[in-house]
DNA sequence: TAGATTGTTAATCGATTAACAATC
DNA sequence: TAGATTGTTAATCGATTAACAATC
């Protein structure tokens, strides 16, 4: 917490992680700056520069070991620890987003989905249940949540933020189509699908 | 085509886009950069410099009337223009891709979808019908298909995007958990939710 | 015309790349 | 030890912000 890190980094780490994960299901050992820049097709020097932000995991003359490096940044990323998520808006995108987070093995688990609409509360969704709105409360208070994923459509994404705010929530993982106004202890990681589609969009016509 | 414009500008206009969209249905008629720059926690000078990459869009002493940056974003964006698009692995996150971008209004249209699993093979997704991959081919000679979005797991979606590369499609919307080779006048926009979702992961802990 | 606000040039800041001494 | 490669400082590049003349 020292020195703050710039969000341009913290983007890469996971890039970084995805890469050492691989080359570990390898079986390589170790890897230099060099080697891993140009399978990455970034410089050797920005791969540097990035982990050293958060120490030194190398060895001069040998490089890095893929294994330590690999847990290293697993625990920059607080991946070394399970993050308990619950989901408002068990529609189509929830739903896909729900079984997502658990398949994708470790350090997240959906425990509890939210939804207004009576028909969808009581299902269960690749093993977790769906409940009412009215019950999040309840839940809150029976259950650690570290991070509320937001799919619903945008017009009430505001109201709901806030109340998980005022619940105790301070991380969410927000679909919905509108930026989110909350208080500075609270962290929102947007996904906004039609911004990706139009930069596609915008590249595509410069072609 | 002239100037290469820098991704970092590329990536606010589907924002202002948004934005602009919004003031249109409030009935704004104009707005200053200085306003806009309040509303949207940017400064009314990367506004003003990111805008005038494309083009004067404002008037001195007036500021910018809000339909007419809206459509000049929309345009530059290539928004007015229809994107047909297929998307490859129709499975839970597939499918709610291929809801979201049917119900997201205008300039893209979900047209098919593919996938290996023969169970899925005839049906139906928000109206689109699901094809066997074998028939991907035979689809695309007889569509104009501008986007291919991919929904697969990542093992098989290099595989795939080379197919499609080959079969001509020179856009994928990759939600893949790879980073796709491709030849160079072919676009990719990725979607790793995963990534995002270690993002989040890292700033929670930091507080 | 006077006031407002753009478009654009100049200044600053931050991020990336290059270079190299330290060191395994 | 000699060779390799890091960690880190310095140089460069690009992006953001500030300032202001142009102009509606």
């Amino acid at each position: 917490m020292e020195r703050e890190i710039s969000q341009a980094v913290i983007r890469r780490m996971p890039r970084y992680y995805r890469y050492l994960g691989e080359l570990l299901d390898s079986n390589v050992e170790r890897i230099s700056s060099n080697e891993l820049s140009k399978l990455m097709h970034v410089t050797a020097s920005q791969i540097r520069q990035d982990l050293n932000n958060f120490g030194g995991f190398g060895q001069q003359g040998y490089g890095y070991n893929v294994k330590f490096l690999h847990d290293e940044i697993g625990k920059i990323l607080g991946l070394n620890q399970m993050h308990n998520v619950i989901l408002i808006g068990a529609g189509n995108l929830g739903q896909a987003i729900a079984n997502y987070v658990n398949f994708e093995r470790l350090s997240f688990r959906m425990i509890g989905l939210f939804d207004v609409n009576e028909a969808k509360v009581g299902k269960t969704v690749s093993g977790v249940e769906v409940h009412h709105m009215s019950e999040l409360q309840d839940f809150l208070m029976n259950n650690r949540v570290d991070i509320a994923a937001l799919t619903l459509p945008k017009d009430n994404a505001e109201k709901v933020a806030e109340e998980l705010v005022e619940l105790g929530i301070t991380a969410i993982w927000n679909f919905a189509h509108v930026d989110l106004e909350v208080p500075e202890n609270v962290v929102v990681q947007n996904v906004h699908l039609s911004d990706s589609l139009m930069q596609l969009s915008y590249n595509i016509t410069q072609i």
